[in-house]
DNA sequence: GAATAATGATTGCATATTGCAAGTAATTCT
DNA sequence: AGAATTACTTGCAATATGCAATCATTATTC
C-alpha cells in the first residue's frame, strides 16, 4: 500500500516545488513574470536564437505555453522575436539587454538557493546524486513515453529503453 | 549564470512531474479524481480519520484545496466525513469501501512506476539517495520558511537550520 | 507552377485551478 | 452570556491550461 510521503516521485516533487515557490515569490511580483515565462527566459538565455519548438523541448512546456510566454517576455521588454534566418516560420528569440539584467538577477538567487540545498550534501554525495538523477531522468522519460499502460506488467526481461 | 537543465530543483521537478503525469493520466479519466483529490486520498488512506488540517500539512496543500478535494471524494463515494468525535469542528475523513478499492488500484500503479524508476539505481545507491533526500527535504523546508530574503547573503558561518 | 500537404507558431474560447475575502459553525476564553 | 478563536466552507475574480481553428511559410506533388 502506497505511502505518499515516502514515495520517491513525491519526495522529489516536494523539494523542487518549495524551491520553485521561493524563486517565484521573488520574480513574479518584481518583474511580472509567470512561471512559464521564467522557464522560457532561462532556456533562451542558454540558447540565444532558439525557436519556440526548441524551447518546448528544453523547458518541458507545450507549444501554447511557450507562445504565450514569449509574448509576455516581448511585451515586458525582456526579449525580441527575430523571425527566422532562412525559414521565416521559425520564431528565433533572444533576450534584450534588460532581459539579461533580469535573468542575471533571478539567476543569482537561483544559485544561492541551490547552494543552500547542496550545502547539506558532501561533494562526494553530490557527484553520486548527479549520476543517480541522470539515470532517474532517463527512466522517467521512458515511463512517460510508455504511459501507464506500459507499467502494467512485471519487470521486463530485456531493456526496452535503448534510446539516448 | 544559471543553466536550468542542470539546476538541481529543476532536475528533481522534471522527474517527479513526468511520473505524476503518468499516474494522473491513469486515475483522472478512470475515477474522475483531480490531483489534489488523489493526494488527499492517499493521505487519508495512511491516516484514517485525519482532519482537513492534518491533510493540509501532510499533503502540502492549502486548506481550500483540501476542502474541495474532500468534497470531491465524498461526492464520488470514495470517502465519508465523520464530523468529529469530541470537537465537531474537525472534519475527520475516512475512505469508503469503494474508496479503498480505488486507492489500492492507483496505489498499485504508483508502486510499479516507483519500481521502474528505482530499477536503474542499485540498492546501495538507493539508501544513499534516501539519506540525501531527507536532508534536502529539510533544507528545502528551511529555504521556504526563510523565503528569498533569507537567501540574499553568503553562506552562513554557523548552521541556521537546527530544527528536526 | 499552381494545388496540396506539412510545419511552426498564434489565437480564441471553454474549462479547470488558484487565491483570497467573507461566511458558517463549533469551541474556548473572560 | 458575549467576544474571540479555531476549523472548515463558499463564492468570486484572476490565472492557467487544453484544444480546435487559424495564419504564414515552406515542401511536395502532379
Amino acid at each position: 500500500m502506497l505511502h505518499l510521503e515516502s514515495w520517491l516521485p513525491y519526495r522529489l516533487f516536494r523539494i523542487s516545488v518549495r524551491i520553485a515557490d521561493v524563486l517565484n515569490a521573488f520574480y513574479a511580483p518584481r518583474f511580472g513574470l509567470s512561471r512559464s515565462a521564467w522557464r522560457t527566459m532561462s532556456i533562451v538565455a542558454n540558447r540565444p536564437g532558439a525557436s519556440a519548438k526548441e524551447i518546448c523541448q528544453a523547458a518541458g512546456l507545450d507549444q501554447f505555453a511557450v507562445s504565450r510566454a514569449i509574448r509576455q517576455l516581448v511585451e515586458l521588454g525582456f526579449a525580441r522575436r527575430l523571425s527566422g534566418r532562412t525559414d521565416r516560420r521559425y520564431a528565433s528569440i533572444e533576450l534584450s539587454k534588460r532581459g539579461w539584467e533580469v535573468f542575471s538577477e533571478i539567476s543569482d538567487l537561483a544559485g544561492r538557493l541551490d547552494r543552500e540545498l547542496t550545502e547539506v550534501v558532501s561533494s562526494d554525495e553530490l557527484a553520486r546524486l548527479d549520476s543517480i538523477l541522470n539515470r532517474l531522468d532517463n527512466a522517467s522519460a521512458g515511463v512517460l513515453a510508455r504511459g501507464w499502460q506500459g507499467a502494467r506488467e512485471g519487470p521486463g526481461p530485456e531493456g526496452p529503453e535503448t534510446e539516448e
